[in-house]
DNA sequence: CCACGGATTGGCT
DNA sequence: GCCAATCCGTGGA
């Protein structure tokens, strides 16, 4: 079961390989946040990936600003970024110094912490079904329950704070390809991953 | 079930 | 001034 396999950080070098790589394995990994004494963690179950240098919808296609420049990091940080004037959404820095390529996290299972994320959605712990399966279930929700805000933006990921850990690997056959979700620009790129059947996956 | 639109901040032109 | 890597409520079929 779940208590047999390591509790250990994934390493800095999971997030220096190539943007699509990273995209790929990050499903299935854990994402732990850890504050005030609280533990939030939540199994990654669907992401997208950016690149500013050939995909028009990636934050650092228009090159590098305040907002985006921890995206031109080598891998391993926490970009944290604020839309529609509500909501926040949170990326996995990828590659090396100056790609500019991170990894939307999408959606997550809820796996310790969840009264904590139910008040943090709903400001209640007794969840209906449909809200139950609404707590992580796309970028703003995941945001919104696990309390990441622009107080997060730039973490390290190998550090104390916010960081996954180890599992093994989806299979191939696990995961479903599509395009990417709420963008109009560089709408055809294959860039988004989602494991198949899970019911937190923001929308087939 | 699906389509539509309002909310509301801040980044960029 | 325009518009966004979203969410939620409403209204109609």
């Amino acid at each position: 079961m779940n208590n047999l396999q390591p509790f250990e950080k994934l390493p800095k070098k999971f997030y220096t390989r190539e943007l699509l790589t990273v995209a790929r394995e990050l499903l299935g990994k854990i994402l732990v946040k850890i504050e005030d004494d609280k533990l939030l963690a939540g199994k990654i179950v669907e992401v997208e990936a950016y690149d500013g240098l050939i995909d028009e919808a990636a934050h650092t296609y228009i090159g590098k600003t305040k907002r985006n420049e921890i995206m031109f990091n080598e891998g391993g940080y926490f970009y944290v970024y604020f839309t529609y004037g509500a909501h926040f959404c949170c990326n996995v820095v990828t590659g090396m110094k100056d790609h500019g390529t991170a990894v939307l996290i999408r959606a997550v299972e809820p796996i310790a912490g969840i009264e904590q994320m139910a008040m943090n959605r709903y400001n209640k712990t007794s969840l209906s079904e449909k809200e139950k399966y609404n707590l992580t279930s796309g970028p703003g929700k995941v945001c919104e329950a696990f309390n990441i805000t622009k107080e997060h933006y730039g973490i390290d990921l190998t550090g104390d704070k916010i960081f996954l850990l180890k599992r093994r690997k989806i299979k191939g056959s696990d995961i479903v390809v599509s395009k990417r979700i709420g963008i109009k620009k560089s709408v055809e790129l294959p860039w988004r991953f989602y494991i198949k059947n899970n019911p937190y996956v923001s929308r087939k």
